[in-house]
RNA sequence: UCCAGAGUAGCUCAAUGGUAGAGCAGCCGGCUGUUAACCGGCGGGUUGUAGGUUCGAGUCCUACCUCUGGAGCCA
């Protein structure tokens, strides 16, 4: 299948056996300097070019190693392999730990060890395959005369392998447990489907129940509501639409990292305890170890003084861009707000950069990049979970994202923006004036019917923008941006920091804040200032705006909201 | 927190103030390749909770609880 001599690993140890005749070997190309991979990591060593034959093993461990149903995670097995190479052969040594990374189940009283085949991976075969082994949970079976199938899932994707069972193969009696929601192993040969739905199938040789589910099991094959859902937090992520949602909000994480990696962005992890209650930025969950109303002697208290779970990074990413120049952060954020909406929560995940030597320009173009980097991310890299959510989520989800993804972002100064809002003849609900904050009806409007377009306002009153805010020339705004999308309205909010420290101290002054509250934030003016500016993106509130989902608690795990912190 | 709506079988929903029902799921049986399989049968309920009006309440009234949508706050 390659050029250059296929490598093929014999155990000789006694109580490692190689797989029988007829076994699958997963073999796997090796490209110049590329490793064999994490199933076998002592193979590293191997020349290049070369076919490597590993898994699976057939591994059978003296009757006292009890090991049954996990991988290998101690230390101090090992066994000895025979490596043949063409003609030439030797021995080598190997940690079972590293070696058998890899499941295991028991086989009468031997303990079989094979390489999983993920559900995914079988389906984009480019060959048949003699036998391969998959694990995961039963989505449905469907009984015919004398065989079944059963559609097997492991959340590796979004679809599902169909196993064809034969009433004759290895634990086919068990098949009536094998019901919606039973955790299984099958071991089969993997053939082309004479059936449309499907490329591939499984045509078992071999089938075990893991765990039972019974007929209590609330997921059914049809669909739920959200709302039901929610109140089996532990079991949705076994949905169709819940596996979608956290594959790719695993995946959207990763590309927020590579997005600021990329671009020299040093990732910081700012506190999540913290005793700065600059923000305002909303109410705090107070930490204490003391029993009763803590809040009358904090000076007795575990850190000496009033302690709270963080509502921003930001002041400490300020810090930390004065010195490492471009910083972010991305981590979880509280907000002990009674506030019960589809867009907030009271725990959620914040993206927050912060840029040494750079202005409002500078943040909303890193602003505006971010967003369209983003969309086109998912639209390139996420597309069947995406065409799930465009069929029963957000039926344009598609276009709205190729809308961001191409469109170039408008900029209009807030004072502007107003006097659109007031022209446009559109009565809105909430008032539009200077010196009001825009409404989520007027941010929309803006961006869906005005412009056509993402859009950034820039340029806030000062009296509606946090300390913190560089005040512009004007003496009447600050450099404040708030990037607005369609569908979801502002998706970013940041703004150029105060440098000077003189107007620092005029902005505690005129909202009524005490400088000694803010001695280290006010040094970082004091010594070696620098322009800087960042903003902050609700990482919940991007994978609403990417999935087209409408609530915050269907895109993070355990949603934590006012009287709910079930699982 | 404010405003509005909803709460009936495991799920999704019906039921003019007058005997609480259907589809799906489940269970049993049938079916030679299914795709949310199909066909036949069976079981399944303190109508969110507590009061009240009425001969009679799932239905009307009051309070509370929970959920949903919107608002405020924001990310």
């Amino acid at each position: 299948m390659c050029g250059g001599a296929a490598w093929q690993i014999d155990v000789d140890d006694g109580f490692v056996e190689p797989p029988g005749a007829g076994a699958g070997f997963e073999r796997k190309q090796l490209g110049q300097g590329e490793s064999a991979g994490g199933h076998a990591p002592n193979l590293e060593k191997m020349p290049a070019r070369h076919t490597v034959a590993v898994v699976p093993l057939l591994v059978g461990l003296s009757k006292n190693r009890q090991h049954i149903g996990r991988p290998f995670v101690g230390s101090g097995y090992s066994m000895t392999v025979k490596i043949r190479d063409g003609g030439r052969e030797s021995k080598r040594r190997f940690g079972l730990n590293l070696l058998l990374r890899t499941p295991a189940f028991r086989v009468g009283k031997r303990l079989l060890i094979m390489q999983r085949t993920l559900v995914k991976d079988a389906l984009h075969s480019r060959t048949e395959r003699e036998s391969l082994l998959v694990q995961g949970w039963v989505r449905t079976r469907r009984d015919s005369k004398g065989f079944s199938f059963v559609e097997l899932n492991d959340g590796s994707c979004l679809a599902n392998l169909q196993v064809v069972v034969d009433a004759g193969a290895s634990g086919a009696e068990q098949l009536a447990d094998f019901t919606t929601g039973a955790s299984a192993v099958v071991e089969g040969k993997l053939v082309p489907s004479p059936a449309s739905g499907q490329k591939w199938e499984l045509h078992a040789t071999r089938l075990e129940l893991v765990g039972r589910a019974d007929a209590s099991y609330p997921l059914q094959k049809k669909g739920h509501s959200l709302e039901f859902l929610r109140t089996i937090a532990h079991l949705r992520p076994r949905s169709n639409l819940f596996g979608a949602i956290f594959r790719t909000r695993s995946r959207l994480a990763f590309t927020v990292h590579q997005f600021f990696q990329q671009r020299d962005f040093v990732y910081l992890h700012t506190p999540i305890i913290t005793a700065s209650d600059c923000e305002g930025a909303g109410e705090m969950f107070r930490v204490t170890t003391l029993p009763g109303k803590s809040e009358d002697k904090p000076e007795a208290d575990f850190f000496g003084r009033p302690t709270y779970l963080t509502v921003s990074g930001q002041l400490e990413a300020e810090a930390f861009a004065c010195a490492l120049s471009n910083v972010y952060t991305f981590g979880p954020t509280f907000r002990a707000e009674n506030s019960n909406t589809a867009r907030h929560a009271a725990e959620f995940w914040m993206i927050e950069p912060e840029m040494a030597f750079c202005d409002l320009a500078g943040d909303m173009a890193l602003g505006e990049e971010f967003i369209k980097a983003m969309a086109r991310f998912i639209l390139e890299q996420c597309s069947e979970d995406l065409a799930l959510f465009a069929k029963f989520v957000e039926k344009g989800v598609i276009e709205r994202l190729k809308f961001v993804a191409d469109r170039p972002f408008v900029r209009v100064p807030y004072a502007e923006a107003v006097a659109i809002l007031q022209q446009c003849g559109k009565q809105f609900e909430l008032p539009v004036g200077y010196g009001l904050n825009l409404q989520s009806a007027h941010e929309r409007f803006l961006t869906e019917e005005h412009f056509k377009a993402p859009v950034t306002v820039f340029n806030y009153p000062r009296e509606i923008k946090p300390f913190y805010m560089r005040l512009n020339d004007d003496g009447m705004t600050v450099a404040a941006m708030d990037v607005l999308v369609p569908g979801v309205g502002e998706v970013i909010g940041g703004a150029q920091r105060e440098e000077r420290l003189e107007q620092l101290r005029e902005n505690l002054k005129y909202r009524h804040l005490k400088p000694e509250d803010y001695q280290w934030y006010l040094d970082l003016r004091r010594y070696g200032t620098v322009p800087h500016a960042g903003f902050g993106v609700g990482f919940e509130r991007l994978l609403m705006f990417l999935t087209g989902v409408a609530n915050i608690r269907d895109v993070i795990p355990s949603p934590r909201t006012p009287g709910n912190a079930a699982f």
